[in-house]
DNA sequence: CGCTCAATTGAGCATATGCTCAATTCGATG
DNA sequence: CATCGAATTGAGCATATGCTCAATTGAGCG
């Protein structure tokens, strides 16, 4: 392959980490899938990373990230309860579910890998974070919003994750639709009404 | 080792399968783990279950249920309303996590692996199920239960789902004791307010 | 006592894995 | 052009995996 910037090289490598543990499963993605996706030599890949365990935890990271950035970005200007209402759609327009079955697939693998759990406590902060900002600010917006807005956004967050590790299971009866509509009546039954 | 009839023998190593699977992940387990834990040779495991996989979803498959009873015994008799409690309870009385730890895992994996799929689509119908049917009781009780139970016991699955799996990440923030706050208020929500 | 057959063995094959390290390439710099 | 060092190679080691198969064991039976 041809020689590139340090930066960009490890940056690439990371990149290809993202795909590989998309198709075969944070357990199962191997060293050499990454090496052999961008064609270089297995060494390379020790070059930029001293583990694959640190690769696989960067690869994690910078996915996360860049889906709650990419989720802020959605929303951004949007009155709160419009952003969670976008906040909904996003979850199921996710093309082939890629989003969540790295989050879901990561944090089941973080109870063995400490250095996903790291990645993925602070991950689930801000996006808990993001929620209950949204349930402030739309309880600020009608004057009825939940009474503990993180405890609301706890609530969401993990009817989110259930939800979409139902939708992972292969023939699962839930469907993205289903999903949506029972995450909309989540956000009635957390905002009109006091808990 | 000494000598079994079939049916001991076949059962013995889903039992050790099912320990193996709950120490190194349903991905990272091994046959070799299993047939170690119970000092017999390869073969022989080869010779009780044509596959790996095959073991892997007839351990999964077993627990599942197996705890899906547990919980059925254990609430029997009760007032729907009780019940719930009781299986709230449950959820956080399970020491190490071993029933959610599996779970989960199998939740995940099963959307890479047909065989698990099958099971879990199965055991989490059952589950469902159960938490349905007591929803609709507790409305008879009361007079005010929710509007759909179907509904209603999906939220409350998929949001114990979600709550288990923050639970099960290293160091996370999340506590049985929260977590059991959460759905009872969920439980509250739910049961005290038509949707 | 033999006989039969299910239960059991375990060496071995093909394949896969993370990681090392001495050796090479080649762009930039003087 | 010569030099230096970062980028890159890839054979190779130690270890692990699922599964096969010819061979052995031994409990129950006539």
């Amino acid at each position: 392959m041809a020689r590139m910037s340090g930066a960009d090289r490890r940056q690439q490598i990371v990149a290809a980490a993202i795909e590989v543990i998309l198709q075969r499963g944070l357990a199962q993605a191997a060293t050499r899938d990454v090496t052999r996706a961008i064609g270089v030599g297995s060494g390379l890949l020790h070059h930029y990373f001293p583990s694959w365990a640190e690769l696989r935890a960067e690869a994690v990271r910078q996915a996360a990230w860049q889906e709650i950035d990419a989720v802020k970005a959605a929303i951004a200007g949007l009155p709160a309860r419009a952003a969670m209402q976008r906040l909904a759609d996003w979850m199921i327009d996710d093309e082939d579910m890629r989003h969540w079955r790295l989050w879901l697939n990561a944090q089941d693998e973080a109870h063995r890998d400490p250095l996903l759990a790291e990645v993925m406590n602070a991950a689930m902060l801000a996006w808990r974070g993001l929620i209950a900002e949204l349930l402030r600010e739309a309880g600020e917006e009608t004057g009825g919003g939940p009474a503990d807005a993180d405890a609301a956004a706890w609530r969401l967050a993990a009817l989110m994750d259930g939800l979409a590790g139902a939708m992972l299971v292969r023939d699962s009866v839930m469907t993205p639709q289903i999903a949506r509509d029972l995450i909309e009546i989540q956000l009635r039954l957390e905002c009109d009404v006091s808990a």
